[in-house]
DNA sequence: CTCCAACATTGACAGCTATCAATGTATGGA
DNA sequence: TCCATACATTGATAGCTGTCAATGTTGGAG
């Protein structure tokens, strides 16, 4: 009477319920698998355990008590819990979970925006509960925080040196030496590379390895890491400078800056870092996997 | 991967909580009262068949992963479940259940409608969820339906005779001797015993034993179970008969009735039945106990 | 580099307990 | 009255499993 069911076993609750839906006990010895002395001291304990009695049976047949169906649906209740405790544990087992911190370099052109949308949006599909946050960085503030373990994965034109990170391509964005409306070379048909030589440039510290950009010549007098300040000075007439074809394309339509030969194009190789050190979780490998399918798939 | 969580230990549920809420396995080792060995390998077969790491540990620290985070808390959902289930059956155990069908001789005065009022205030106070059901009838039929398990208790002026049946005595009901307005004798001072021989009577086949009542003569031409038709019989100023007095009174302060002295009274014991075969349910029992006291308590 | 703390692994063991076969008991029907 | 059926009881057993001690492994601190 006093004891209570400590331990609450399930596997005798389940046995009552066979026992009942079978309609007695030794019904219920092809339903359980087990012999009937087996079910009558199975269901002596869970009665004892509860300390009241279950069930009347007999020669006159099996029937409930009225705590007998009470337990009875109170048990069906605790097994509908049991199952969703269940379904929401084997959910789980091939569910993506925890954040995404995610970086990406400035200026990124329209079209590469959409295929990075493109890639959440077959990751949203994914079985999945990730909070994801982008980040706009400069590349070597990218490459410092995935080395820190803040971001996870990081989209940029690294320099490509670091032995702690690893670099997967993307995609390429192609470079051009741009002049302003007011530059000496603005009217100039086909400038010789003597006449790039007098000229003052823009200087990206960081945006480009100088080993990659085919003129190298000239002085500079203007720094700038963004895209948009270089294009500031390039505008200014003052300097020429390198930028991404899809940035000075709707100034060119105006007027406002010209194209030099395509000689001195280049270009620079995006790619997927992410940090060696530390083991990606199953979302990160996802999400890298959607961005390598929107960008090369 | 693949196994499930077939049985559900929830031993390892609850190992897994508690070495959460110590923070490491080390530190749960107090708390759970077990080795650290014994930890590593319990979680090690709850990640098992779950399917997932629910933890990540060593040197660095203790901490969830996300899918730990979330079976977590879908644990706590569980055990808040098992916890209303443990509720539920242990607020049973001591509670009345099951349905009580209670049968009433009829003509029963004001007061015992009263007491009996009192007995299902009293009852309903208890633990209980328990279906009433009063039944009124005959005695000979409230007998019947007991024997046959219709009805598991009755009260009643019974012929105390059925030996299947348990009877305990309730409260006494007096019973006296009318005529009406219209018969020889209501005009008479003192009726003799003789006068009362000469006239006729009305017989209550099961109502009173004919051994208690005091003036057995006369002849009969008149039979009635019920006290409604003893009345009409008596109003008709052709026939005597007994009454419960309560039932006369209001007749008798209108003058339509006349109560014989009171040397010819009796009183007949209403009693409470039960069948002795089948045993009592505690809401029988305690329903008995419940109008014990309230009639004689 | 070494050391150490925390966890993982393994083998052995003891206690539990579900199970069965055999037997006992009660009750409704013939 | 007897029998058949359904459940209860009991003693023995085998298998599981939770536990520990001992040892291996790992990763961070110094």
């Amino acid at each position: 009477m006093l004891s209570q069911l400590r331990d609450l076993d399930l596997q005798l609750l389940r046995l009552f319920v066979t026992v009942v839906e079978s309609g007695g006990f030794s019904a219920a010895q092809g339903e359980l698998g087990i012999g009937q002395s087996t079910i009558s001291t199975q269901m002596a304990k869970l009665e004892t355990r509860l300390g009241f009695r279950l069930c009347e049976r007999g020669k006159a047949g099996f029937r409930l008590t009225p705590k007998g169906e009470q337990v009875l649906a109170a048990t069906r209740k605790l097994f509908a819990a049991i199952e969703t405790f269940k379904g929401e544990a084997q959910g789980m087992a091939d569910k993506l979970l925890g954040e995404l911190r995610i970086g990406l370099s400035e200026a990124l052109s329209d079209e590469v925006l959409q295929r990075i949308g493109e890639a959440v949006g077959r990751f949203r599909q994914r079985n999945q509960a990730v909070q994801i946050e982008l980040v706009s960085a400069m590349p070597a503030e990218l490459e410092r925080r995935l080395l820190q373990d803040q971001l996870q994965l990081a989209i940029g034109y690294f320099s490509g040196s670091q032995t702690a990170l690893d670099y997967q391509p993307l995609f390429d964005e192609r470079q051009r030496l741009y002049c302003g409306r007011q530059h000496p070379l603005f009217d100039r048909e086909t400038p010789s590379a003597d006449d790039l030589q007098a000229c003052d440039r823009v200087v990206h510290p960081y945006r480009f390895i100088a080993a990659d950009e085919p003129w190298q010549g000239g002085s500079s007098s203007a720094r700038c890491e963004q895209v948009e300040g270089s294009l500031a000075f390039i505008l200014s007439g003052a300097h020429l400078g390198y930028l991404p074809e899809h940035i000075a394309q709707p100034w060119v339509e105006r007027g406002g800056l010209r194209a030099l030969p395509s000689k001195w194009d280049f270009t620079v190789q995006f790619r997927l870092a992410s940090h060696r050190g530390h083991p990606a979780s199953d979302a990160q490998k996802a999400f890298a996997d959607d961005l390598l399918e929107a960008f090369c798939g």
